[in-house]
DNA sequence: ATCATTGCAAAGGATTTGCATGGCG
DNA sequence: CGCCATGCAAATCCTTTGCAATGAT
């Protein structure tokens, strides 16, 4: 087992606490090789805003969350974000070369 | 001086410790603080995705930011979301309740 | 022998909690 | 007195760093 066959493993994207757990491994290692398959691209990063990254594995579909706030469930959507990425050349000089969007809310289930 | 006081004097959100080392009180103090503007909605919270939360007055006007990479320079922006979130509601069921939008890049001065 | 990988313990930084203190109605 | 704001120290949680031990080439 590897880092990256738990986050394949997983449908939910994993923080460093959690692949710990299931590797069985030394934080550091793990933390190491996360680095590493950032690097190559292997793994993305996603930020719930709770103070802990997570990782889920490159689909190469470019994607964001929804993050119930009742249960925790977690659906990927894709959203063509030309349209977003447009109003930001149009009203600043600024070039973006990423962004972080993730939405909050309840779920069909909490609803 | 308040901690609404020191945020409304920063052109750009400031994370706890900062707020800290500007008022000259307990960190504690100032978390508590920050939490009771945050419950009024005086202020915003704001994550750039290092580990670190960052605070705003709470304008009115719902806007993102644009982050520099290179320089950390910092602007505002506002966006139509309307398009956004329409594509959400087409094809999951999930109701959005709030959603976290930042960009970061390169601004003119360092392209 | 060398170089990369792993583990472990310690340190760091943001945040939270418990408890005692001080002000004020 | 009773309540709320403050301070301080300790604890917690995620993450990083230093260094020694192990493994592979």
């Amino acid at each position: 087992m590897t880092v990256l066959n738990v986050l394949q493993n997983s449908n939910i994207p994993l923080d460093v606490p959690t692949v710990v757990s299931r590797l069985g491994v030394n934080k550091t290692t793990v933390y190491r090789q996360i680095e590493k398959l950032l690097v190559k691209g292997k793994i993305l990063e996603a930020d719930f805003g709770d103070g802990k990254k997570r990782y889920e594995v490159n689909s190469g579909k470019h994607h964001h969350h929804l993050i119930c706030e009742n249960c925790s469930k977690l659906e990927d959507i894709q959203i063509d974000e030309k349209v977003l990425l447009n109003q930001v050349s149009k009203s600043s000089k600024f070039r973006v070369l990423r962004h972080n969007l993730e939405f909050f809310g309840l779920c069909e289930k909490c609803l």
